[in-house]
DNA sequence: ACAAACTATAGAACGATGATCCATAGAAGT
DNA sequence: ACTTCTATGGATCATCGTTCTATAGTTTGT
């Protein structure tokens, strides 16, 4: 019986290649380096191609590496996804921390505020590991929830600054925190879903961010300076 | 060589028990049912095991259909997922209208953001098929989003009269029921990640609600109004 | 310097998945 | 009653994540 084969792929050209080399010949890529060019594969095949598309077998070939070579350093594919993850969170905070130029505490949310859907939008691929469950039955480690918390920090202590200095309400940091957060998350969600037909995302974000600081000040009437 | 059988499940048995039986047998569904079984077998599987659980096999199992009818009915198993969407949507519409007791045009929205809530916690499952990326490759129909867009309008109306009646600032309805939506959504997705680590998401969800609205308010001060 | 422990390699293999094809036969419309 | 439609059940295909195997390159301890 002859097996009908497929199309004839680089990789399976690459594959016949290899067979027919009488030398052994392997390469054995430096141990520190498979980790990283393993995140490196994942993150641009998510960012070209969607996360869809990180497969075992695409994965180890991009990144130039065995395809056991996951399985021996991230355990599972969801434990290369927990990496994207953990790097997303990291970046995350870094681009909420570098966001603040103003001095005045509410605008200074209002600008984390922008730079979170800028990330966002920059990234939706990776945004969509971090905030949908686009990967089938990955859930993030607690070490990734380390990364994660400290992106909540750099707000958190943005909003304790404007409750302190009595531009907010008094309340708890946190939950106000939570609130701002949830609000920018749900505007961007939508907004990467394609669910914004009805209006401008964003005209819709900055009005969002304004009204809700505007919800949030203590004297509302200052909401003016809120561009 | 033996192959290792694994467990025997009740659905292997009945395949036995099938293939052992000389006489073919064959049930057929009335034409009409097999849609609406397909759905509902769809939605028991959501609910109980997740939407990762939704399988051509297992679908057609327990809908009691032939795996092909799947792909009769809905073209393939996007399409179930398709009237699944459809589905909640009209749910959510329906929940939506529902939820509006009080004549109080802000206290209605402050309701119906209640309401939302109440719809994603009871059903979260259907709601990630809804609003996270939880199935790889599906995207909703036309059809589908107009009763997504018909949910919107419940919100849509209600911002209107809050508007008219001069509780609401000045604006495009619209653009202010969008923001709403996005903040019910985040902090709704946010709390199904379980990603509020540092919040209750009960108190974080009504503290945003009034947060915005009071925000929205022409009369900030009228805040007092919810609860 | 040498031996042992570690681990990356290629490749086959397994079970489960979505999807397609097929001949048969029951249901529905004329 | 006859024709058309379509559900059935089973085989089949490619691809997926994962595991196993033997081999061999790298690193480390003595």
């Amino acid at each position: 019986m002859i097996h009908r084969s497929g199309t004839l792929t680089y990789s399976r050209f690459m594959a016949m290649a290899k067979r027919s080399t009488s030398a052994p010949l392997r390469h054995r890529t430096p141990s520190l380096e498979v980790t990283s060019s393993i995140v490196e594969a994942a993150l641009a095949i998510i960012g070209s191609d969607g996360p869809d598309s990180v497969t075992v077998r695409r994965l180890a070939t991009e990144a130039g590496v065995a395809p056991m070579s996951i399985y021996n350093h991230f355990g599972d594919m969801h434990g290369v996804f927990d990496a994207v993850f953990e790097y997303g969170f990291t970046e995350l905070a870094e681009a909420l921390r570098t966001s603040t130029t103003s001095s005045h505490p509410v605008l200074a949310i209002q600008e984390m505020g922008g730079a979170y859907r800028r990330f966002a939008l920059e990234n939706p691929d990776t945004y969509a590991v971090m905030f949908l469950r686009v990967v089938p039955g990955f859930e993030a480690s607690d070490e990734s929830f380390l990364a994660a918390a400290h992106s909540f920090e750099q707000l958190s202590t943005a909003v304790q600054r404007a409750i302190d200095t009595q531009h907010f309400l008094p309340g708890d940091a946190a939950i106000v925190a939570q609130e701002i957060w949830a609000a920018c998350h749900g505007a961007v969600a939508l907004e990467i879903l394609d669910m914004c037909a009805f209006a401008d995302p964003t005209e819709t974000y900055s009005a969002l961010l304004v009204s809700l600081l505007r919800g949030l000040l203590l004297n509302p009437a200052e909401s003016a300076v809120l561009a």
